[in-house]
DNA sequence: AAATTAAATGCATCATAGTTGCATTTGTGA
DNA sequence: TCACAAATGCAACTATGATGCATTTAATTT
């Protein structure tokens, strides 16, 4: 993790006026260090010294101001990953396809993909979208 | 409830060499007697007589089964629906359209409703999809 | 119809995820 | 450096889900 990094967090946690504190740098910096989302139960392992309900109080506060976004992966296992952009207080945007590994379990964000169109049937409205897709990664399909 | 309906219980639950009891028998009529999935805190609540590790286990195998499916709502809650068809042993097709009801926590599936196609970035290999959307339904729209 | 047996249920117990209240500590702005 | 709101830590609690084992029951066989 290098300088410029960690001044990018404390920038984003000045942005939306929250304390710059140890256990919230370093869950960014846990989440940014990887191209994967991280599940709940990894980053409690990850964040050793820090108390189960700080991570969880830290996680929400992330996610309602739109810095985290969360996935829930095959299982019902709770991911988190850093919003690329465009996301704010109450307001995800986080509308790209979410691939979950059914071998390693991981859980890709694939900002890239945006979702193609489709109509809804009438007296639905709909504000979000996500869509899933479960299969084999590119590391564990080379195996 | 038909002696209809009944019937049809009683066979599906043949067909996968499962017995017939009552525990089973109440699930999926409950169930079917809705519109939208049910979670599994209200079938619980609906199912008071029969133990809650009862309702798990009969959850758990009608799922491998390919009787029921489950889709986990936006706050992780787990919910299960009667699949439509093509549903086989650890090989469901529930690849419609979920849609999830901010107000009323309802999840529809919205079976008619079948994904549009997309590509994968390389590597990636894909067995399953779903769909999520977010919003208001009907009921909730009118109001 | 009675006996047999594998399958299903119930109960006790445990594990993990997530929440709440409250005392203590700490970051930040004056 | 002081004051105070914000953040953390700790204890306790709730909910979801799993496992082991004894008991019951549905379905088959005699
Ligand atoms: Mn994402
Ligand atoms: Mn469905
Ligand atoms: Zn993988
Ligand atoms: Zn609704």
């Amino acid at each position: 993790m290098t300088e410029i990094t960690n001044n990018r967090f404390e920038h984003l946690l000045d942005l939306h006026h929250l304390k710059k504190t140890g256990p919230r740098l370093k869950v960014l910096a846990m989440m940014s260090a990887k191209n994967t989302a991280t599940s709940q139960p990894d980053l409690e392992g990850l964040m050793e010294d820090v108390d189960r309900v700080t991570l969880y109080r830290i996680l929400n506060v992330f996610e309602e101001k739109g810095i985290i976004h969360k996935i829930f992966d095959l299982n019902g296992t709770a991911n988190y990953a850093i919003c690329t952009s465009n996301c704010q207080e109450h307001l995800h945007h986080d509308e790209h396809l979410h691939f979950n590994c059914t071998v390693c379990n991981k859980v890709y964000c694939l900002n890239d993909l945006s979702l193609p169109a489709f109509n809804l049937p009438p007296g639905f409205k709909a504000d979000g979208f996500t869509l899933y897709a479960s299969g084999t990664c590119p590391q564990c399909s080379k195996k």
